[in-house]
DNA sequence: GACTGAACTATACC
DNA sequence: ACGGGTATAGTTCAGTC
């Protein structure tokens, strides 16, 4: 039977049926219904010819290329037919060979036979079947589309397919175009969380389960009664379980989302349902989660998007917030005010009866979170997704160098490109090993107070320097050529030829992509603009890293350093402009630029910037930061020269800006960060030290006397490796190891708590020694945190006013006399 | 065993 | 292995006397 509907794809599959590739799409409707699209696509593959091969021979090689056959277990891999084309390969006309096959899988196995010498490269055969599909139909994730074809109805084609999916649509596709009025389109979110008895997983049985959607709130357990609505209970773990798979399926989402669920609460549910001996078929197909191992586990359930926000926030979303770590209290925290109910983990059979009411909130509460961040969140995951063109699935784990990859691949088009490829092993092995280039400029501050400070910023520096000098591997050159432009890098000159690369012209796009949608934004205030306008943002800010990156296809080391030398370039001539302008510059970092206003007027300073403005080259744009009444640049703690990165300033508001200083490290203990805190504030509001003085002395005084609660001492360390492989073994790798014999979970990027105890005998001098864990009893050494915490943290904001703070903490010298 | 510089480690800045 | 280089600062390690 004929059908026509309106789509929108939202998950990307894909099989084989009978040798030849198709692909599976899961989508709705505009009348809001779940539907799946099949269609297939040519495949192809590309050999480059080398520019002066005669026609004749490409004829005869195109030839030898059409018989091509490879014997397979289940299929003969072959070539359907060729063509040739014009294409261009980074940025160069060639002609090429498109070779059309007759399944993706194969792509490399014809590969190896291109073994022709007049063969210059070839390409396009690391290009997955997904991605060849949306480029090569342009049926883009999130986008509308008009699907007409042969609704599926018990059908023999694709061998009964359409019977094994839980769908009443499925079509077999005969034309998909795009529709010109899109639909609205709010996808359906269920978040889920579970608590186990374990960390291991699948090691202990799953205590509970809970699921949050629109008006829809529930906790599954088999552990315990509830009064509460919300908390069904089961028989056992093996009902709760499939109640789980029932509930899923019934509230049918097309997202369903957890926080770390990738690397937990799927693969859990999995191994439980394994060991109960049940299938978790939670898949449109009743198939079960699978898992990808890749340096992180991957859940995927077919026709569901299985959403681990925790990977986008990291990997895309994180260089935004603020908070010190990626836990689901910190990130809900911040982003939506709300924190995690409190409770402690333990067994379930140490759970006391009165307690359990406490841990279901605990666990609803989780996936509220989950829930409400997917809710925030999704706008920029969904804008990401359209603009990338993957599928949402690999959108929202990718890193952001892929996702700048992804860019590319899918508007080469345009360009008339053939994608480069992906470098094997031994070729990263060899980028790693390039020594490494240098970077940004960075101002040696004066320390000292300083008044009346203005900063200027260029915006998306590296963007727009790869922009304005065309900087990028398709227009680079080793050797000198006519009509490019020269950049001195260390020991070797680097040329760029004029004419546009694709690269910076994509890169140009983004720029001026995201000063329209922040204008737009500005305006409107809409979340669209806002996701767009942070979309291409990103993109602009990772062009840079993505071009020195050793795992990049378009990775060019020169580029990356020439950005870099311009950068500096740049910077240096803006500095020497204000500096003769009878301004001191204070500081710069990168592409920022402090400077004393000199009790300038606005119009003055303004004046001056649009001077700088005229006579910087192309797209390059210094802007008006902001303006600071006061700010204090210190020493290094050794040497007596200012330190870089350091530095903290007051506006007009009094509100506080700092950087680098311990405030801002979380490896620091809360005493030394609040106390720094604070003597900034009162330095920077005063204009004079005397109540930061103050300050200071009662502190001191206050943990002198074991006033200061051992909560504002504890020290926090990230595990940033397995614990064997540390060759120094620090306080936090200590506390680590004792964790692990206490069977409480440690991992890489644990962060580790520990306080500094008294030493219990003479011999235990060094630091990890003395660490103890918050639960171990002991009394927290006075000495070290007067010694190793508050001096080093206030020692060189004082000493800008000459004021010795060892001997106003005194305790230096009295631990001295009293060890001997 | 005390001292010292190098190595290792974590984290921040842009 | 899954953006880059620049920079500060603590603790441990290994060598010297």
């Amino acid at each position: 039977m004929q059908t026509k509907i309106n789509f929108i794809p939202i998950d990307y599959d894909y099989f084989d049926y009978q040798g030849k590739n198709y692909i599976k799409i899961i989508g709705r409707t505009d009348k809001n219904k779940k539907v799946c699209i099949i269609d297939t696509c040519d495949v192809y593959i590309w050999a480059i010819m080398q520019p002066d091969t005669p026609e004749k021979r490409i004829k005869q090689i195109q030839t030898k290329i059409n018989q091509i056959q490879i014997k397979k277990k289940t299929r003969t891999a072959h070539v359907i037919k060729t063509e040739i084309h014009d294409k261009n390969f980074l940025g160069k006309k060639y002609k090429a060979i498109k070779i059309f096959i007759n399944n993706n899988k194969d792509a490399k196995d014809i590969v190896e036979e291109l073994h022709y010498k007049e063969i210059y490269k070839r390409r396009e055969h690391d290009l997955n079947f997904i991605t060849k599909y949306i480029l090569e139909k342009k049926v883009k994730p999130l986008n509308w589309y008009k699907v007409e074809g042969e609704l599926l109805n018990n059908s023999e084609d694709f061998g009964n397919l359409d019977a094994s999916i839980d769908l009443k649509t499925c079509i077999k596709t005969e034309s998909i175009q795009p529709l010109e009025k899109p639909f609205e389109f709010k996808p359906k979110i269920l978040a889920y969380d579970i608590e186990t008895d374990e960390f291991e997983i699948g090691k202990g049985k799953i205590v509970m389960i809970s699921l949050v959607g629109e008006d829809f709130q529930k906790v599954l357990t088999w552990k315990k009664q509830s009064n509460k609505k919300y908390v069904e209970t089961f028989k056992d773990e093996e009902e709760m379980l499939e109640a789980f798979v029932k509930y899923t399926k019934k509230y049918n989402p097309d997202i369903l989302a957890g926080y770390f669920s990738d690397g937990f609460d799927l693969p859990y549910l999995k191994a439980r349902a394994d060991k109960n001996k049940i299938k978790l078929n939670l898949g449109i197909d009743n198939s079960q989660p699978t898992f990808s191992r890749g340096r992180m586990l991957t859940g995927k359930i077919n026709g569901i998007v299985h959403l681990d926000i925790f990977r986008f926030i990291r990997s895309v979303y994180s260089q935004y917030l603020q908070s010190e770590t990626l836990s689901l209290n910190d990130v809900a925290s911040e982003l939506l005010g709300q924190e995690k109910v409190e409770w402690e983990h333990k067994h379930s059979s140490k759970i006391k009866s009165k307690e359990w009411e406490n841990y279901f909130k605990y666990n609803l509460q989780d996936s509220v979170l989950a829930y409400k961040l997917t809710e925030k969140i999704l706008p920029d995951i969904l804008e990401f997704t359209k603009i990338i063109q993957e599928p949402l699935f690999n959108v929202s784990r990718d890193s952001m160098a892929t996702q700048v990859e992804n860019y590319i691949i899918h508007h080469l088009e345009k360009f008339n490109e053939i994608a480069e490829k992906r470098p094997y092993s031994n070729e990263i092995g060899k980028r790693r090993a390039e020594e490494k280039y240098k970077g940004a400029f960075v101002f040696q501050p004066t320390p000292g107070l300083y008044e009346d400070i203005t900063f200027f910023d260029f915006t998306s520096m590296y963007g727009s320097v790869i922009v304005t000098h065309n900087l990028s591997l398709s227009t680079y050159s080793a050797k000198k050529i006519k009509d490019s432009i020269e950049v001195d890098l260390e020991n070797q000159k680097a040329y760029f030829i004029k004419q546009k690369g694709f690269f910076p012209q994509m890169l140009n796009k983004f720029i001026e992509k995201r000063k329209q949608y922040k204008k737009e934004y500005a305006e409107k205030k809409d979340a669209h603009s806002k996701a767009r306008s942070n979309s291409f943002k990103l993109l602009a800010n990772a062009a840079y890293g993505y071009q020195g990156f050793f795992g990049a296809r378009y990775y060019c080391l020169p580029a990356a350093a020439a950005t870099a030398a311009l950068a500096r370039k740049h910077i240096m001539e803006a500095i020497d402009t204000i500096e003769k302008q009878n301004h001191k510059v204070i500081y710069s970092d990168t592409d920022s630029i402090a400077f004393t206003s000199n009790k300038k007027s606005n119009t003055q300073i303004q004046k001056l910037l649009k001077d700088i403005n005229e006579k910087l080259p192309g797209i390059m744009e210094l802007d008006y930061e902001g303006s600071f009444k006061r700010g204090i640049w210190v020493t290094k703690r050794t040497g007596d020269f200012g330190a870089k990165k350091k530095y903290a300033l007051i506006d007009k508001e009094n509100k506080l800006k700092i950087r680098g200083f311990e405030t801002v490290r979380r490896d620091w203990c809360n005493l030394a960060r609040q106390t720094q805190n604070k003597i900034l504030q009162l330095i920077l509001q005063t204009g004079k030290p005397d109540k930061a003085k103050e300050y200071l002395k009662k502190t001191v005084k206050e943990l002198k006397q074991r006033k200061i609660p051992l909560k504002q001492l504890i020290i926090k360390t990230q595990l940033k490796k397995p614990i064997d492989e540390y060759k120094s073994i620090n306080p936090h790798v200590t506390i680590a190891k004792r964790m692990k014999q206490q069977n409480i979970p440690v991992s890489i990027g644990t962060l580790i708590e520990y306080y500094i105890a008294e030493p219990e005998t003479t011999k235990h001098k060094l630091v990890r020694e003395r660490a103890k864990l918050p639960t171990e009893p002991g009394k927290y050494d006075i000495n070290y945190y007067l010694k190793n915490q508050i001096l080093p943290a206030v020692e060189n904001i004082l000493e800008v006013f000459d004021i010795k703070v060892e001997e106003l903490i005194e305790g230096k010298k009295q631990m001295c006399l009293g060890d001997f």
